[in-house]
DNA sequence: TACGCGTGGAG
DNA sequence: TCTCCAAGCGT
């Protein structure tokens, strides 16, 4: 792909200032992390905030620095502690490294967020984009940043076709972003953008009319808005089966910890079975549930010892270990164990029908 | 480079 | 109900 021709200096100063005026004006100034965050509280918001809406985020980061005020707290806390507050909000991850992250910062880096994307880098769970929110929100300092707001409002400013995870369009717009980004300004030139992209350039129905960039924009120019940013191309998601164990003695439920490698990882589950090995002299139906991921379909049945079936024996059939993977927990404790969305939603829908 | 990794909101 | 997709990163 060609390289764009270089922007002159007249329009990057002008680029900037209208995208720092539109903010001022018409962007977003109340998000939690906008009120004096410290470096600590960006790296949490920007995490959290990678794929995920700021109305999902809110009171998770709220909850979060409740708790966690500090890269110090953070960092001296249970892996169970992290994933219980984490629950819920998905790509987990993303909370394994932000403690590691807290870590890092305390053992490695005095105590100090770093200032330049770099340095930033090394922080795990750091990447480009992470790294440039950091310098611009929690610095005020120049770097280039590109999400995928950013990403699509420069495909269609300047007219780059192609798909968007495409590594010349990522090239292509990182190469605008380092151009365009100004000496000053910084935190708010980078809200600006994050909230042109937000909510004037949509994915769908752009408000090109309100957009302070319309009159440069080769998309809105040359009606290309329903063309730009190119469309992804969708793979079909397959479909999966999951057999789960419903496990229940007295007012207390069967859980292990997911294995570190895999969907859920080290979330509390119900015991999964590898098949649906259902003899059913030794296992009944419990009931269902479906559930979407971003990258396939799960159907789940969850199954439950016959009358007649003794849950050891059970439990050594299935290779499930109670000192090494599991155990069990009262009802009353579940809000503080860390469990995946579907499998709170299914305790919590069964616990209610029992009572 | 392409895929694995969650969840919930919106149209 | 269905489809898209949201302040990406790690491997």
């Amino acid at each position: 792909m060609n390289n764009p021709p270089p922007l002159s200096t007249g329009f990057i100063d002008n680029f900037a200032r209208r995208v720092v005026s539109w903010q001022a004006s018409h962007g977003r100034h109340d998000l939690p992390w906008q009120q004096q965050p410290t470096p600590y509280q960006v790296l949490v918001s920007e995490v959290m905030l990678q794929q995920t809406q700021v109305s999902t985020v809110i009171p998770y980061y709220q909850r979060w620095l409740a708790q966690f005020p500090d890269a110090e707290s953070l960092a001296a806390a249970t892996d169970d502690e992290v994933m219980a507050l984490w629950q819920g909000l998905g790509y987990y991850a993303r909370a394994r490294n932000l403690k590691k992250a807290a870590s890092y910062i305390c053992t490695e880096l005095a105590h100090q967020v770093p200032q330049q994307p770099e340095q930033l880098r090394e922080i795990p769970g750091v990447g480009p984009y992470t790294a440039g929110a950091i310098t611009n929100f929690a610095y005020n300092k120049p770097a280039a940043i590109v999400d995928g707001n950013i990403k699509r409002l420069f495909c269609r400013l300047f007219g780059i076709h192609g798909q968007l995870a495409s590594t010349p369009v990522t090239k292509q717009v990182w190469q605008l972003a380092e151009q365009l980004t100004p000496a000053t300004n910084n935190r708010s030139y980078a809200q600006g953008l994050l909230d042109l992209g937000a909510t004037i350039c949509k994915p769908r129905s752009p408000l090109c009319k309100q957009c302070p960039l319309a009159s440069d924009c080769v998309a809105f120019q040359q009606d290309l808005i329903h063309e730009l940013p190119t469309p992804k191309v969708r793979k079909s998601t397959p479909t999966k089966s999951g057999f789960f164990l419903w496990l229940m003695k007295e007012d207390k439920i069967y859980l292990v910890r997911r294995p570190k490698q895999g969907i859920w990882s080290q979330l509390w589950c119900l015991p999964e079975l590898s098949s649906p090995q259902v003899d059913k002299q030794v296992l009944q139906e419990h009931g269902t549930f479906k559930h979407v991921f971003s990258h396939y379909k799960l159907n789940a049945h969850v199954y439950q010892p016959s009358a007649t079936t003794n849950e050891q024996q059970l439990l050594s059939m299935l290779g499930v270990n109670e000192e090494l993977h599991g155990s069990y927990v009262a009802v009353s404790e579940l809000a503080a164990v860390g469990l995946p969305a579907p499998i709170r939603s299914y305790l919590e829908a069964t616990i209610d029908a029992l009572q």
